[in-house]
DNA sequence: AAACATCGCAACCGCTCCAAC
DNA sequence: CGTTGGAGCGGTTGCGATGTT
């Protein structure tokens, strides 16, 4: 059961805000900034609850909104960043200056969504249409997608897969294909990690890491690629909690990458903490919230150094996770 | 011109998270 | 450690505007 609506809790005004309750809450906002968005209705002398006033200040009142229509610029950003965030409208939202949660998510399913769709993409799965569907083959382990063909993990961690193919994150692959959501898809993959979790970490040939960097060992050599378009600093393995505030804008790098290979070798706990370092690869909003402002602007692509966009290129970025 | 359908947007609802107690 | 309440998020609803028949 959830909460009782704070409206019914006493007679409450509902609905559309009227010139006068606008003004009211801007000028108290204005004059007193925002506090505790319970009391706000009361010290602004509005019969509305604090939780109705917050979104209407949030949606429609703050000074900083862009109003009127999404540029084309506005609108491919949006595109790519659902097919990496899925429905996280705030997290999108905080990539836009200007627009809301509410403002994008209204956009998302009254225009892009058809828009998409006419083009014979799957807003969802961002893949073409009639070729979303995840075709899981029990029998030899393999599962595959109309964009990329994991290779059967048993036979990754034999060693059978010996050509020159790049290995990503299954977590991470599995995470992208699904829009970010723990899935059922996800849970078959992390179990079948799991059986083979140790001869993957004894196989030589194929190294499992996360997002940007694919790195495998070559005749005893490292080697390794890199998505993001910035030169990479390399993070230290055994200080992983800091990693978001190491990382450049491009935000994205390999825990642990290191010449030693013993370093790439992570279990299952680590890498799925690992992965929620990742700002635009699902960060927890807390962790954003609890960075310093400065660090905040840079997960969230504000800084200077660059946008987000132009450091991450997603259409480089989903054609990297090709296998062939 | 009226009735009906569709669309887009603003606001609400229900839920989770988390800090304070 | 459990409870409570505020903040915030994503999904959904309601309604006015606009289009179509």
């Amino acid at each position: 059961m959830g909460r009782h609506s704070c409206s019914v809790k006493q007679k409450l005004r509902k609905g559309l805000w009227s010139p006068e309750e606008d003004e009211k809450l801007c000028n108290y906002i204005t004059n007193f900034g925002i506090g505790s968005w319970s009391s706000v209705p009361k010290l602004a002398g509005l019969q509305r609850c604090g939780k109705s006033c917050r979104l209407r200040w949030i949606n429609y009142l703050r000074p900083d909104l862009k109003r009127g229509m999404f540029s084309q610029d506005e609108e491919d950003k949006i595109i790519s960043l659902h097919q990496v965030l899925g429905n996280r409208w705030a997290q999108i939202a905080a990539q836009l200056p200007g627009r809301t949660d509410n403002e994008i998510k209204n956009f998302w399913n009254s225009s892009l969504k058809k828009k998409l769709m006419k083009q014979g993409i799957d807003p969802n799965t961002h893949k073409p249409l009639k070729e979303n569907q995840i075709i899981k083959d029990e029998e030899n382990c393999t599962i595959k997608t109309s964009m990329l063909q994991i290779p059967p993990l048993n036979e990754i961690a034999n060693g059978q897969f010996t050509e020159s193919k790049q290995v990503f994150d299954l977590l991470f692959v599995s995470d992208f294909q699904s829009n970010s959501n723990p899935s059922e898809y996800n849970s078959e993959v992390l179990a079948q990690y799991h059986d083979h979790q140790s001869e993957f970490e004894n196989n030589q040939n194929y190294v499992f890491c996360s997002a940007s960097n694919v790195t495998k060992l070559e005749h005893g050599q490292m080697t390794e690629t890199d998505f993001g378009s910035s030169s990479t600093s390399r993070m230290s393995s055994s200080n992983s909690s800091n990693m978001c505030s190491n990382q450049n804008t491009a935000g994205i790098q390999i825990n642990g990458m290191s010449e030693n290979s013993e370093a790439l070798s992570w279990d299952i706990e680590n890498k799925m903490e690992s992965l929620f370092q990742y700002p635009y690869i699902g960060i927890k909003n807390e962790e954003l919230k609890s960075s310093p402002s400065h660090e905040r602007d840079q997960l969230h692509g504000n800084s200077t150094s660059g946008d987000f966009m132009s450091n991450y290129p997603l259409s480089s970025l989903t054609e990297e996770f090709k296998w062939a």
